[in-house]
RNA sequence: UUAGUAUCUCAGAUGAUCGCUUGUGUUUUUACAAGAGGAAAGUCCGGACACUAUAGAGCAGGGUGCUAGAUAACGUCUAGUGGGAGUGAUCCUAAGGAAAGUGCAACAGAAAAUAACCGCUAUUUUAUAGUAAGGGUGAAAACGUGAGGUAAGGGCUCACGAACAACUAUGGAGACAUAGCUGUGGUGUAAACCCCACCUAGUGCAACACCAGAACAAAAGAUUAAGAUUGCUCGUCAUCUUUUAAGUUGGUGGCUUGAAGUAUAUAGCAAUAUAUACUCUAGAUAAAUGAUCAUCAAAUACAGAAUCCGGCUUAUGAGAUGCUAAAGUU
């Protein structure tokens, strides 16, 4: 992902959460914030995923890590930059009743939403 | 064919477009190569490796428990012995010691280990003595059958049989087996304490080493005797929770060439060992191995490496082969 850094530091997910919106959809929940020194000059946008042990075992969660991240990559361009972004699943949210195209809508509408495109 | 039993194999493949991690080469953004499991899981054992107030002394504690072999080691594996289950193939088995000592044996039953409640017999008459043949219970009741004997009975005696122990002989490397002879009648339980034999320091890669830089934020509350350092003898350190604040927690090594894998040969019933040749086969760190489409009849179970190996246990889809039992056909 060429415009986009990692979420690394827990202070940072405590930060978004409670200074942040949010928007939900039926399966996941994005909530987005502006990075610290926030200007028109930045390149770069911070980027995670959040999956609940209550969403099945290792595989499972990984497969939905998996297709979040693959619907950020494909949509990354048209996103505005310096944002912080982090995409939550829901807790009912089973990845028997999920495909790649239904939450790549989910996540797309949230993304309108909060008005995140140029 | 049905049912069972043992062993083994596989765990989707190929192509296209867009991506991820590592490595190599070009060179400054491209090319090539590699990229999760049989259990990666549980963390139940054993080791390698690292560190330490183990190397001072012991005690305590913990583990194992038929024999022989294998192994780096094991509580694992292989081949056997005894015991048990099954018609059978086959499977299960912590399987030393109960006359060293202590404890326990629910309910039922007269009685659970110094057996006398009922019954039977004798004498005296309402008590004493003898007696385990008969009696319901129970997981377990004082060897079984027959004869003799007796007041009545009883291994009290005898015959046959079963059990246990010692000795002798034969076979076996051994556990042990078979036979003979002598003796015994002292219930079970040691995955109860215990005794005997053997083994055993602790903590885990968040170990540990190096480089750079920063420096022990504030407030409130709880515990003062608990916690950590080895369970004890001696010494050392106060610790925890919540809230607030985009406070810090960076990088490199350790890290994958290994008790490795594949093939062949030799030794061995086997586990396994030795020799030769060839191969290099994940190494991430908010954590890579993915998404979509097409074809193959269909691709759907359990499930995601985190220092590395050997096992065990548990979860689970499909298939193959050998053997056993029953029924049927030729």
């Amino acid at each position: 992902m060429k415009y986009t850094l990692r979420i690394k530091k827990n202070n940072v997910f405590k930060y978004i959460f409670k200074k942040g919106i949010y928007s939900k959809g039926n399966f996941v929940v994005v909530h987005v914030c502006k990075t610290k020194n926030f200007n028109q000059t930045n390149t770069n946008n911070f980027f995670a995923v959040c999956v609940s042990k209550k969403n099945g075992n290792s595989v499972k969660r990984n497969r939905l890590k998996r297709l979040a991240r693959e619907v950020y990559r494909q949509e990354e361009e048209n996103l505005k930059r310096g944002y912080n972004i982090v995409i939550i699943y829901k807790k009912e949210t089973l990845s028997d009743k999920v495909n790649f195209f239904t939450i790549k809508d989910d996540i797309i509408n949230c993304f309108k939403d909060l008005d995140l495109y140029e």
